[in-house]
DNA sequence: AATGAATGAGACTTCATTCAT
DNA sequence: AATGAATGAAGTCTCATTCAT
């Protein structure tokens, strides 16, 4: 089991264990973590100012004036979601690598992890896609976009040094496969077909063989 | 000359596509042409929720009440823009399949129409990713998707029959293909390379190998 | 006639012709006045916090929104308000300065057009008492509080010059005659009196008899 | 020792009161004094609009639900608060009229009994100032204004018998007396001078002069 | 007795749309 | 055909108050 590091102050992430040490009147368990998640869920429908305040209150059960008990404003929400997503994939990424592995091997391994996060994850997954941008992302919350592609790179880089991908720059490589994946989600979230593990397998070879040197062994 | 079918009333289109041939028509568009052109770069950028009908009045350069004398609703104007950007990439699509010719041919004129496009209209690429679902949407306005991919699929599905394209289901050929085209375009979006030849070219590469039988000729 | 100077912009307080050049929904004479008018009657009031943008819309006749076509923001409003109001007394005392006659003249001069102020625009001397400060209030709005009363420290500064007046630091002398108009006027105001000539009259001798030299004829 | 009437339940008035005594019991107030005298800070530098429960509660060092097991609302806290400083005043005026002795040296007496008062509790001055009115005082609070001035409408009323004060209404030498005090506490308050003893002393002459008969000795 | 999370009304402000000119 | 003032609903956020602990 990998380490994951980076999870930092997102807590929604982690099982917690309520300590329940201060008085006055508790804090239900999952309140900030139930607005968070609901949050998720519209944010990734309808985009950050397409989703109002009341709209997340009610998705969250709460009144509209809770939700400031929980964050200091609305772009502090979306700040706060993006980066949990965020590191959900990271996650999701990490924990896909293992250290040596012919690198066909770590390509499928990557690949499925992906595959599983989209399945799992598909709030977060679609959450991502839509707020790479946007003026309500701070500083932090930006320049990620590729940075967590960062494993990716790692096998891409050592690939190309092996010979064993094509002699083409890294980025070249990258966003073709990164690029199949998202369009193979894309494509299943908008009903043209069933994410299904044939199809799954289906555009892995592709994905493979797009940046794999010609005369490479396919599978 | 392609026969641009499909563009029904939206004038700004013909406009724009014929726009190297300079005949007695003005160059400079009507008003109404004018409007749409400023909300296709502001719902490019900002979306449609984050685009107010005061920021698209400053940008076309008339009065917010003068909006509804063109379009009759603000979502109006975002499926007129959406119909206009979706036709302006049929356009490029149709233009680039000669009838007959290699199949390893017609995918060098797709992907490189492709690329004209994205780089020509930089806005209506990014507006068309951007707003695939929507609310705002009405029903002729969705379900485009991948149909304006009809020529791509047209170009697979011979492939598949010679024998030159792996015997995969279409759409996993497809998402593959566009889904790295996609990439590369978002990530030069982003800043981290530029779309030069050069990049455009590796990509094919990578693309074509992604769908293309195991033996076959890369170029 | 003293010419006003430093009424500025503040269009309310002088006779509008209206030029009627733009095109569009006219502009209804009077509203951005009478909004000005509404808040001052409100602010005089309730005070700056007490007052909310609803209440200034209904009392001016107007929608809650259509305040922000006049004013940016309801501090803006307040200060604008203020310095009318600021700009009223001042010229209400530059007026009744005749450069030169006897003392005890100048005094009576600027007692009863104080008594004219503080009788035909109750609110605005009202409202002047309740905001000197507040975080409301902007830098140039600030810094007024006895600056408005120059002319009646001018008239001081002539008298302790010449004998007439006590050989006190001109602020005992100031803050005296200012705070009994002040405290006669909310006297009248809180209903424990009227104020009429007869009481404006008698509070003009304790005033006088206040910083005039003992001897001196007090009518 | 004065007889403190009408401090009623306000105990805390009577340990401020009384502090100057040092007796068994704590200086430190308990806990409902605390908030009381927080209130009185605040609102007297914000106003009663312009002061939330949890700026309240935090000046007050307690949460805000804490308040109300001392009060039943905001606006009894501005009435007790009112109420509070009220008595205050009057303990401090009545304290300062000794029964028997000439009118200067009782009107001498009383002036500086109100600089002792304005110069301790400078902020239940202020704040009595600023709350004459408002819709929040109750029947009970308002209607004070000049009443609790009785001290010295007494000491008025019998200079004027005994012909020593002008021959005018009392509310005229009472206005002038009570607003050229207000005015230097105001003008001191704004900045414009200190109010260092020998300010007190000028300001004191030109108001005794202000009421007392032509040819009455000054000091 | 005290806490502070929760509430829902209401604050200020913006916006899509209408309308008089 | 075009303008921009006017509107009122809705958006984000704060606040007085309640309530479970």
């Amino acid at each position: 089991m990998v380490d994951v590091q980076g999870l930092g102050a997102y807590s929604y992430l982690r099982v917690i264990v309520h300590s329940q040490k201060k008085r006055g009147r508790p804090v239900i368990p999952g309140r900030r973590d139930h607005l968070l998640d609901a949050a998720l869920t519209l944010f990734a429908e309808r985009g950050f100012h397409g989703t109002s305040i009341p709209d997340l209150a009610a998705a969250a059960g709460v009144a509209a004036g809770s939700i400031y008990r929980h964050v200091a404003s609305k772009e502090q929400l979306v700040n706060e979601v993006y980066r949990g997503a965020k590191a959900l994939l990271a996650a999701a990424l990490l924990r896909a690598v293992p250290a040596t592995a012919p690198l066909r091997e770590q390509f499928h391994q990557l690949w499925w992890a992906l595959i599983d996060f989209a399945r799992s994850e598909p709030r977060a997954f679609a959450f991502l896609e839509l707020h790479h941008h946007g003026d309500y992302l701070d500083a932090e919350s930006r320049a990620v976009e590729l940075r967590v592609l960062a494993p990716i790179a790692q096998v891409v880089e050592r690939g190309r040094g092996s010979g064993v991908l094509k002699p083409l720059p890294a980025a070249a490589l990258i966003v073709t496969v990164w690029g199949a994946f998202v369009g193979m989600v894309r494509a299943a979230r908008a009903g043209y077909f069933t994410l299904d593990d044939d199809m799954g397998h289906h555009v892995e070879l592709t994905a493979w063989d797009a940046i794999a040197t010609s005369g490479s062994p396919t599978a």
